[in-house]
DNA sequence: ATGGTTGCTCCGCAA
């Protein structure tokens, strides 16, 4: 089984691109993240059409999550807690979570907060949100040691210093400041491994490029998605691969598609 | 040449 994130920035303006990425990359589960629509105005048949089942949440044109799986899709959830931290006045809940029991794993598909920057709200806001994470993970497991969770997608945060081009440009920004490592170790803690990085060791591994300064021909990257696994799945993954051909060209996301193998035995 | 983006929606904001 093959189950992929990526960060699409935007479905609709690049729904094309996706259909190719899928037909090519031979996935079963896909993450989406940044659909940047309303359930309303998810091209939900054309991945239906492509033969997968569809799962979308999106409240506006911020944000937006979605689960594509043609091994089933059941038991959709858009609340990882009954306490996810909501942003905003009126407060809300964003929509930056759809989880669904896909071929027998649990998977989640994340937007994490951005941040913004270290003293705005929303830096806030994501230590909350994450915080919130780290719990719903960890009792998961309490619950069931054995259970098989991925959880997936951008966690906007670059949790060693080679995962940026240069730790320096970073300084007092957001992704690499310290309560932000430590929200995503204490993910790792939880018993959720990076399961790609033992296949794609840094330095110099990204798998997002800003637009702007041509980062991506100057291999100018952040390493901010993640395919984390609890212990049940993490011994079923024999492979991953971050499909940055995907960044290339007239149109791409500033975010490669992240590729785990899984195996079907397991 | 010392810059060089994109998507949404509406001309600013978010990333």
């Amino acid at each position: 089984m093959r189950l992929a994130t990526w960060n699409v920035n935007s479905v609709r303006a690049r729904l094309d691109r996706v259909l190719a990425w899928i037909d090519r990359s031979d996935v079963d589960v896909l993450a989406l993240q940044e659909t940047k629509c309303k359930d309303e105005q998810f091209p939900e048949q054309a991945f239906r059409d492509a033969g997968y089942e569809v799962a979308h949440h999106g409240l506006s044109q911020w944000n937006g999550v979605a689960l594509l799986s043609r091994v089933g899709l059941e038991d959709v959830s858009t609340r990882f807690s009954p306490d996810v931290p909501a942003f905003g006045d009126p407060a809300v809940v964003e929509a930056r979570a759809v989880g669904a029991l896909c071929g027998g794993v649990r998977v989640w598909s994340l937007y994490v907060p951005n941040g913004r920057g270290l003293d705005d709200p929303h830096y806030a806001y994501k230590l909350l949100w994450l915080e919130e994470l780290r719990r719903a993970g960890a009792s998961w497991l309490a619950q069931d040691p054995g259970a098989q969770v991925a959880l997936v997608g951008d966690f906007n945060i670059a949790p060693q210093d080679e995962d940026v081009w240069d730790v320096d440009v970073f300084a007092g920004a957001t992704h690499v400041s310290e309560p932000e490592r430590a929200a995503f170790r204490g993910l790792l803690e939880a018993g959720y491994a990076d399961t790609v990085r033992p296949f794609a060791p840094g330095p110099g591994t990204y798998t997002y490029w800003d637009y702007t300064q041509l980062r991506f021909p100057k291999r100018q990257g952040m390493r901010i998605d993640f395919v984390l696994g609890s212990p049940a799945l993490q011994a079923r993954v024999t492979g991953a691969t971050i499909d940055r051909e995907e960044r290339k060209g007239k149109g791409a996301s500033d975010h490669a598609p992240v590729v785990v193998e899984l195996d079907p035995n397991a």
